[in-house]
Formats: structure tokens, sequence, C-alpha cells
DNA sequence: ATAAATAAAGATAACTTTGTCTTTATTTAT
DNA sequence: ATAAATAAAGACAAAGTTATCTTTATTTAT
């Protein structure tokens, strides 16, 4: 669905802000291992989410690297794919028309457009602070180990 | 959502299931330019389709083209995605993880999880050919012309 | 002030996808 | 048989994505 690109955006940022606040940031390497991503790509990723501090905060320095504000946290994870520049898949022709819309649909058009109604909602509804706290229950995992058995 | 080379083998196979028959075979030349698609991309991908006439089958030489039997148009949508080996996408973990099961989610598994379900049934339900009748009736479209005033 | 730790920026490489062009094989019509 | 029309196959090129490495800028601690 989405490109590699992506999904280390978005498991990297459920990452800092599970693991990270202003007083405890966090450093590319240990994002990068912690969610099984290319470290100097990873960097670069980060670099777009923290334009303008959009998403991702960052300082550079000892004691430095990544973390979210809390307001940021409040954010929908579509401002991730924002960010990505990866926002308008949600909205794509799934032939990869053009032109698709009521006026004139595809033949996918009526069936595919539920289907994209509920992802955008759902990236509109779910927020990063959501995902993160779901995260830190251990709940649920971002990186790519074995489950260990209980 | 897919790739190119996917969104024009649907709506490749689409037009040829439905223009053409066993008797009445489209040329390479009328379908990419039917479908606004490159066209030697095109016979590419329809080369991949054609394997084994999986899904859509030709005949080389005047008066040769393409066709889908009668029994590839009740095909399933998915079936094209499979020849395309685009089929794993709609398995696909969310945020790319390899390992993302009810046993081991990702934080947006058990929402995503419903939506992939859709999108499943969608591609196995609809049939080829119910596509091309959609199509065939004036009521949807797969070019990317301007829709004429009525 | 200096050194160390960190992210930012930039250059480049490897790989994949998309696209084009040329040659070959097959089929039909004459 | 020959020529023409078509798809198939293969080589290549262009563009995009993914990934790495090196240098620079910034911040902190000593």
């Amino acid at each position: 669905m989405f490109s590699k690109a992506t999904e280390y955006a978005l498991r990297a940022t459920i990452y800092i802000a599970k693991q990270g606040t202003e007083e405890k940031k966090i450093s590319i390497e240990e994002i990068s291992k912690a969610i099984d991503s290319p470290q100097s790509f990873t960097a670069k990723i980060l670099q777009l989410l923290t334009r303008d501090n959009k998403v991702v905060s960052s300082v550079r320095g000892p004691n430095g690297g990544f973390f979210l504000t809390e307001k940021a946290k409040n954010l929908p994870v579509r401002a991730i794919l924002q960010a990505m520049e990866e926002d308008q898949l949600l909205e794509k022709c799934v032939l990869g028309l053009k032109l698709c819309s009521e006026l004139q649909p595809c033949p996918m058009h009526a069936q595919y457009k539920t289907i994209k109604q509920q992802l955008i909602k759902l990236f509109v509804t779910k927020t990063i602070r959501q995902l993160a706290d779901d995260t830190l229950e251990g709940a649920v995992f971002i990186n790519n180990k074995k489950p260990r058995k209980k």
C-alpha cells in the first residue's frame, strides 16, 4: 500500500511518541534498531517529518534526538502521510484514472469508494498518541521480532 | 495503491473483455489508445496476463490480437492481481511489518483488518465480466477523457 | 575553548519500475 | 511461396525509490 519510506515514517513516529518526551529524546540509532529500518534512510525520512516541526521535533548535539510534543501526539496519523506526501494515495482511483468521480466513475468506483472512505476515516480519527499508547501497553508491536513464548 | 503496471493490466483486461471476443480480437494499438497507456509497456504487461492463457488469450498474425474466453470473463478481478504478482498487497501489514497477525498485531492491525477484508471480498466477488458489462452500458469509464456534455 | 555527540545536508550508489525500441516468431491472405 | 500484420521476446534507457557514506552544523559537557 504505502512506500517503504512511509512505512518507516509511521513506525518511527509511533516509536518516538511511545518512548520519547521533550526531556527524553531518542537517537536515530535507537529508533532504527527498534523498528528494524536502515539507519541512514530513516534519518532522511525523519528530516521530512521534522520540517517545520510539523510532526516530529529534533535537537542536535549531546543528549539530542527526536521527540514529539504533546500537541504533536494528538495529530491524526494522516499527518504523517501528509508529511511524506503520500496522502493523495487515499483518494486515488484504484484503476489509476486521472478522472474518476461520481460524474465519470471507473468500474470499481462505487464499491471502492466506501472502502476508501473507511481508510480515510481510520487515518483521520486515529491519533499518533493512540497508536503509541497501545504499543506501550504491550498489546501491539512495531518491530519484526518473533513473539516470545509466555 | 497498485503499481502502474497493475493499473494498466486492470484497465486493459476490462477493455479487452468489453470489446473483444474470440471472433473479434483487439490489437495492442487499439487497447493502449483506448485506455491511455504506453503501448510497448502495455504489450509487456499483456504478456504476463497471457502466460498459460491464464487471464487473457492472444493470437499472432493478421487479424490477431487479444481476447478473453467466456470462461476467463468469469474470473474474479483478483486473478489479474495474481497474474501481476501484486496479490500479496491485499494481505500486507499497513506498517510493513513482516510479522503482523492476531498473535502479534501492529497498532493499526485490528482496524485495518476489516478494511482489508472488504478489499479482498471486493476483488474476489467482482468478476471481469461484471466490470466489462458496466463499461459497455456506458455507466462507467476506463479512459481519461473528459466527459461530454449531454 | 575544546572535544564529543548528535542531527542535517549532500553526494552517490544500487535497485526497481516504467518506458521505448529493435528483432524474432507466428499467422493469414494473396 | 511470399508479403503483410500481428504479438512475443529481448535489449536497453529513463526515472524513481531505497539505501549508504561523508561532510557539516549544532549543542552540550568538560
